[in-house]
RNA sequence: GGUCCAGUAGCUCAGCUGGAUAGAGCAACAGACUUCUAAUCUGUAGGUCCCAGGUUCGAAUCCUGGCUGGAUCACCA
C-alpha cells in the first residue's frame, strides 16, 4: 500500500475531527519533503487556516500530534511555518519493499480495455531518414510503450508518403542517369541509393534552369509532371518502376528501423489512401456540417472554434490533405475499431491537427474524443537548421554508426570489457551507443525545439543514457558476486534505514504516478527525468553503503532486495524509452 | 495583422495541479579508486527565472499588457 494514500486519508479524517471541515483526499497538498528539512512527506497546512481559524503553526502541531498518535506508519513530525513534515517509521519500509518486490505488475497499470493507434515516422520515399525522423520515431515508439504500460492496447502505424511529384523526380533521374544501376550493383543501402537520384534530379534541374526566364519550367520538370500523370493513369511501365524504386527504399528504411529497435504493426500507404475521404464530404454536406461555394469547392466553417473556414474539397472535386486524413482516420477505425489515435507529427502542423480533430468531432466519429497530436519541435543544429539543399542534413544511419563508434573508442580506453567475446562486446557498444542517442533525444520536453550537436557526438557522462545503464550494470555486478544460498535473513527485520535507502524507496514509490502522468501527457521526457534521478540516488547509495559487506544479514538481505527493485524499475523505465540494459559495460 | 508555442546559470535542460533558501548535467576549479565496475561520488564557483503590472498568506508557475525568437494562417503535402 502506497503510504501517500494513507497519509491523505488520515489528514482528511483529522481535519474532519479537529476542525469539522470536509475535504477530498486529492485536495490535500502532499509533497516529498525537501532535502534541507527533516522528514519524508510534507503536508501544506495553509489551506486549512480558513476552516480552523488558527495560525498555520498551531494547525501543524495539532495535525502532527493527531497523525503521530493515530497512524502506525507515521513515527514523528516537525512544523516549520505552514509546513508539516512527517516522518515515516522505518518498519514500514521493509514491509513496503517486500510487497512491491512480490508484485510483478508494479511497473505497469491495469488494462483499460482501450485500443489506441499511434502514427509516427511517416517518411517520404525519395530520401533517407535524418535526424528529424529520429526524434519523431523515438517519440512515437516511446509514446506507444508508455500507453501500453498504462494499460492500453497500442497499434503502431506509419503512413508512407509513397506517391506524388517527389518520387517521380527520383524515378526520372534514375531512368536518365543510372544505366541500370541498382542498390545491389552499387553497394548502396536502398534509401540512400534512391536519395542519390533525387539529388541528381535537383542538380540537373538547377543546371537546366540557368538561362531560363523566371517562371519557365525546365524540361526535366515537365517530364516529371508527365510521369506523375502516367502514374495516376496507372501506366504499367511507370507503376513497375515506381514499385521497384519504392521497394529499394523500404528495404533501406527497414534496416534503419531495425537498428533503432522499432517496428510497426500496420503500414498505410498514401498511394492507397489519397483518394479516401470524399464519401465523408458528401455525407457531411447532406448533414450540413460542410457547405459548398458557387465554384463547387467544399468548406467547413469553424469560426465558433476560433479556427476560421477550411477547404475540404477542391472546386474540381479533388481531395486536399485534410480530405485524405479524414478518410484515413475512418478507414483505420474500420480496420481496428480503436478508441483513440495519437499522431506524432512536427509542430508546424499544429493548426492542421486542430482542424482535423474538430472536424472528426463534428462528424461524430466514435474515437473523436480521444485524439492527440504529439507535437514536437524541430531539431536544430548548433549552426542553424538542417537544410537538404545546403547539405547540412544529419543522416540517421551515419549518426547511429558514429555514436556506436564513439562508445567503442571510449570503452577501449576504459578496458573494462576487453576480456569479453567480440560478439558480446559489439552488442554492448550498440546498446550503450543507442542508449546515449535515444536518451539524449527523449529527455527534453517534446514540444520544445532542441539543439543537437553531432560534432560533439553524444555525451556519455552525467545526465545521459549510459549513466543510467551503468547504475543497472553495477546492480548486476553485485548479483554476480553474490554467493548462492548464504542469506536467509528477512529484509523486513531491517529497521535502521540509511537516508539513501529511504530515499530510494520514497522515489520508487513515485514510479506509478510518474508513469500515469507521462501517459496522460504523452511525454517520454517525464520518464527520462525520473529514471535519471533514480539512477543518481542509486549511485550515491552504492558509493556510501556496502551491500555485500553489510553490517548485518538483515541489512544485506534488505539491500539486495532494494537493489534488485531499483534495477527492475530502471529496466522497465528504460524499456519505455526503447533503451536496452546491458549486463556489463 | 490573427492564432499557437517557447524565453530559467557560460552551454544543454528540469522545475507536476501556485508552496519553504529556483535545481541537474556539461564546461571550469579542487578532491575521492589495495574496496560490490571511477561511464561513479564529494566540494567550489556560476541566477534581474525576458520586462511591467495584477490576483494572495505565498508566483518561475495563474491573469493582463508588452519585448524577443520560432511555427502557422494555400484550391501544397
Amino acid at each position: 500500500m502506497d503510504v501517500t494514500h494513507i497519509i491523505r486519508e488520515q489528514v482528511v479524517s483529522a481535519v474532519k475531527k479537529l476542525y469539522d471541515a470536509t475535504l477530498s483526499t486529492d485536495s490535500i497538498l502532499l509533497n516529498p519533503t525537501r532535502k534541507e528539512f527533516e522528514g519524508d512527506y510534507t503536508v501544506v497546512v495553509f489551506p486549512f487556516t480558513k476552516a480552523a481559524r488558527k495560525k498555520p503553526e498551531a494547525i501543524g502541531e495539532e495535525l502532527g500530534n493527531y497523525l503521530t498518535e493515530q497512524v502506525d506508519e507515521i513515527s514523528g513530525f516537525n512544523v516549520i511555518k505552514g509546513f508539516l513534515n512527517l516522518t515515516i517509521s522505518d518498519h514500514f519500509w521493509g514491509k513496503y519493499l517486500l510487497s512491491i518486490a512480490k508484485n510483478p505488475d508494479f511497473c505497469k497499470h491495469p488494462a483499460t480495455g482501450k485500443k489506441i493507434i499511434v502514427e509516427f515516422s511517416s517518411p517520404n520515399t525519395n530520401k533517407p531518414l535524418h535526424l528529424g525522423h529520429i526524434r519523431n520515431i523515438l517519440l512515437g515508439w516511446s509514446c506507444s510503450k508508455i500507453l501500453e504500460a498504462n494499460g492500453n492496447t497500442v497499434v503502431k502505424t506509419q503512413i508512407v508518403n509513397d506517391r506524388g511529384i517527389h518520387i517521380c523526380k527520383s524515378m526520372v533521374a534514375w531512368e536518365r542517369f543510372a544505366n541500370g544501376e541498382t542498390p545491389e550493383s552499387s553497394g548502396l543501402k536502398g534509401d540512400h541509393f534512391v536519395g542519390k537520384y533525387y539529388v541528381a534530379f535537383n542538380n540537373e534541374e538547377k543546371k537546366q534552369a540557368e538561362g531560363l526566364e523566371e517562371g519557365q519550367e525546365t524540361e526535366i520538370m515537365t517530364a516529371t509532371r508527365a510521369m506523375l500523370k502516367k502514374w495516376e493513369a496507372n501506366d504499367p511501365e511507370v507503376k513497375t518502376l515506381w514499385s521497384k524504386m519504392n521497394g529499394w527504399v523500404y528495404s533501406g528504411f527497414e534496416q534503419t528501423y531495425k537498428s533503432l529497435g522499432v517496428h510497426f504493426d500496420v503500414n498505410y500507404y498514401e498511394s492507397e489512401t489519397y483518394l479516401l475521404g470524399k464519401g465523408i464530404i458528401d455525407k457531411g454536406l447532406e448533414d450540413g456540417i460542410f457547405y459548398k461555394k458557387e465554384d463547387g469547392s467544399v468548406w467547413i466553417d469553424l469560426e465558433d472554434a476560433k479556427l476560421d473556414h477550411k477547404l475540404v474539397l477542391r472546386s474540381d472535386g479533388t481531395s486536399v490533405y485534410m480530405t485524405q486524413d479524414l478518410g484515413t482516420a475512418r478507414k483505420r477505425n474500420e480496420d481496428h475499431q480503436m478508441q483513440g489515435m495519437t499522431y506524432v507529427v512536427g509542430d508546424e502542423q499544429n493548426y492542421h491537427f486542430k482542424v482535423l480533430f474538430e472536424i472528426l468531432k463534428r462528424l461524430g466519429e466514435p474515437y473523436a474524443e480521444n485524439l492527440h497530436h504529439l507535437s514536437y519541435g524541430m531539431v536544430g543544429l548548433p549552426d542553424g537548421k538542417m537544410k537538404s539543399r545546403e547539405g547540412t542534413v544529419v543522416d540517421a544511419d551515419d549518426l547511429i554508426a558514429e555514436v556506436i563508434g564513439e562508445v567503442e573508442k571510449d570503452s577501449k580506453e576504459r578496458g573494462e570489457i576487453e576480456g569479453a567475446p567480440e560478439a558480446e562486446r559489439r552488442e554492448i557498444f550498440r546498446m550503450v551507443g543507442l542508449g546515449a542517442l535515444k536518451y539524449q533525444m527523449l529527455k527534453v520536453d517534446p514540444k520544445k525545439g532542441m539543439i543537437f550537436n553531432p560534432a560533439e557526438s553524444v555525451a556519455l557522462q552525467g545526465d545521459t543514457g549510459p549513466y543510467v545503464q551503468f547504475a543497472y550494470v553495477r546492480m548486476q555486478g553485485i548479483l554476480r558476486k553474490l554467493e548462492k544460498g548464504d542469506n536467509n535473513a528477512d529484509p523486513a527485520k531491517y529497521t535502521s534505514l540509511h537516508p539513501h535507502e529511504k530515499n530510494l524507496l520514497l522515489f520508487i514509490q513515485q514510479y506509478p504516478e510518474t508513469l500515469a502522468r507521462a501517459g496522460a501527457n504523452f511525454d517520454p521526457s517525464e520518464i527520462a527525468n525520473y529514471v535519471f534521478e533514480l539512477a543518481s540516488y542509486f549511485h550515491k547509495f552504492l558509493h556510501d553503503v556496502k551491500v555485500l559487506k553489510a553490517e548485518s544479514e538483515e541489512a544485506k538481505a534488505f539491500r539486495l532486495e532494494l537493489s534488485k527493485m531499483v534495477g527492475r524499475v530502471l529496466e522497465a523505465a528504460f524499456d519505455l524509452l526503447g533503451i536496452e540494459m546491458p549486463e556489463r559495460m
